[in-house]
RNA sequence: GCCCCUAUGGUCUAGCGGUUAGGACGCAGCCCUUUCAAGGCUAAAACCCGGGUUCGAGUCCCGGUAGGGGCACCA
């Protein structure tokens, strides 16, 4: 039975990286029809964000990756907040002491030397080896110490990891890490292990970060007589100019994706794929088939780029896989008031086909509420053989037809339009041009010139019209 | 400083000793077309460097280089 974990610390929001990890985890244990537990990592009393667990929460509801076990929702495995299971550390903690695997220090962090200090070859804590009278004689100065683990000083460990294969670590490279602190609560370094055991985690995934010191956490699974879980440790994420992501560069967050109007199926899709692919050529998938076709040792090796323009085309496909009625839904909300004169399904139809990205909706039709501003030369376009002299032909021609012009349906006006273009000889993109020139404003527009005719309505379409018009006169 | 990891077009990647090095995004062009998209087609674009091993190396080994990570009473 698999059990994997997605461990966050509450920092108030889900990143990128974050959610790759949780997806995962997510689809390893789903895959084995195991079970995906959510642990809230909080031994960091100086880093808490009160609300952040609910964004941890929102995050994963939004990604639609639900939980078998967490904080709300009890397995039997809990708590799941390690803030709440301090007893049980303590108690570890001692029974490491009392088996000589950990121990007492009461050194200040001043007394640490810092990494490159030459000193820190071969030296050993000095606490390591106080007598249990020594130790005694401390606690009564009132003293209060750390726990540290006794890492053995000579030979290595060994592990395999699904990702990166076998890793040897010296021992001599590993250093007595506290496992509890003076505070009482545990280092993560510690609570990973014992909640990972106690909650019987079969697969730990987690960042690329752990990998050098999992050592350390082996030699506590041997100490305590546990075995240890199976390990995948990811790459990172990093930018396009290879930097990292970071909040505070201004690097979106899932839940930023998300308000910018890509939508969380194509977020969690193009996030699964950055650092992992399915062995064939597809790269759209529902959370749902990813779970089949998940497979943890087809996850790479090396950090991956995360590239805006890839997301948008897979947010532009996800979008144009929706019915229109449930585009229609989806892009309701992205609607700017100033609309509601139209006929909203009509205008979701228009544009399904064309959006990547829903925020780009209101700039998209802003043009329908209020015609733009715009320069004579834009009725000029060579493509569709339109120049100032056509285009004024053409609305002069085309302004008492359409005035004539009883239904004002797409078809109805394409069949007029086009019968004036068979008989004035020009071509119907010439015809056509101008007009959606004149009804737009803009060198591009979500519909031709009849179907936005249809959308304006008779009295709106004559008005922009003979606005063109005069520009060119 | 010590240790660990990584390295295929700009980006994501396939490859697992013999391939014209495949796909996707992006970019450029063409087709389609009532503008733009979408769709279709085409193009340009890559095995970090140096040594080995081998009949043969992107693929295996060693050494560089470059990048990332770790060495916290942070996770």
């Amino acid at each position: 039975m698999f059990r994997t974990r997605f461990a966050p610390s509450p920092t108030g929001y889900m990143h990128i990286g974050n959610l790759r990890t949780a997806l995962y985890a997510y689809l390893i244990a789903k895959k084995a029809h195991g079970t995906f537990i959510l642990r809230i990592e909080d031994t960091d009393q100086k880093r808490n964000v009160p609300e952040a667990v609910q964004a941890i929460y929102n995050g994963l509801a939004l990604a639609g990756i639900a939980y078998d076990e967490g904080p709300d929702k009890d397995g039997g495995h809990g708590p799941y907040v390690q803030s709440q299971r301090k007893p049980i550390y303590s108690q570890y903690a001692k029974q490491l002491i009392e088996q000589g695997d950990a121990y007492y220090c009461f050194c200040q962090k001043e007394d640490k030397p810092e990494p490159g200090d030459e000193r820190i070859e071969g030296l050993k804590d000095p606490c390591r080896d106080l007598s249990s009278e020594e130790v005694q004689a401390r606690f009564d100065q009132g003293l209060q110490p750390v726990v540290r683990q006794r890492i053995p000083l000579e030979g290595e460990s060994s592990f395999f990891d699904h990702v990166y294969g076998d890793i040897t670590i010296d021992h001599k490279q590993l250093d007595d890490q506290v496992l509890l602190k003076s505070d009482g609560f545990p280092t993560y370094n510690f609570a990973n292990v014992v909640d990972d055991h106690l909650m019987e985690i079969t697969h730990v995934i987690r960042g690329q970060e752990y990998l050098s010191s999992t050592p350390k956490y082996n030699l506590l699974y041997q100490a305590f007589g546990w075995e240890t879980p199976e390990y995948i440790h990811l790459p990172h994420i990093i930018k396009e100019d290879g930097k990292k992501l970071s909040k505070r560069a201004g690097d979106p967050t899932f839940e930023d994706l998300v308000h910018m109007g890509y939508m969380p199926e194509a977020i969690v899709n193009y996030v699964v794929l950055l650092g992992w692919n399915p062995g064939d050529d597809r790269e759209l998938f529902s959370l749902q088939e990813l779970i089949e076709v998940f497979d943890m040792d087809r996850i790479n090796k090396s950090s991956a780029a995360f590239s805006m323009d890839k997301l948008r085309w897979i947010n532009g496909e996800h979008i144009r896989a929706l019915s229109p009625e449930a585009f229609h839904e989806t892009a309701l909300p992205w609607y700017p008031g100033s609309l509601h004169r139209f006929d909203l399904k009509e205008l979701s139809r228009l544009i399904q086909i064309r959006t990547d990205c829903l925020g780009d909706i209101p700039e998209m039709l802003g043009f329908l509420a209020k015609l733009p501003e715009y320069e004579a030369s834009l009725f000029e376009n060579p493509k569709s053989k339109s120049s100032l002299e056509s285009s004024k032909i053409v609305l002069e021609a085309v302004i008492p037809l359409l005035k004539k012009q009883e239904t004002f349906s797409n078809a109805a006006l394409f069949e007029t339009l086009k019968a004036y273009a068979t008989e004035s000889g020009f071509k119907v993109g010439t015809t056509m041009w101008p007009i959606r020139t004149a009804l737009s404003g803009l060198p591009a527009s979500a519909g031709g010139a009849t179907e936005l005719a249809a959308l304006l309505g008779k009295e709106e379409t004559l008005i922009r019209l003979e606005k063109g018009l005069a520009k060119l006169s």
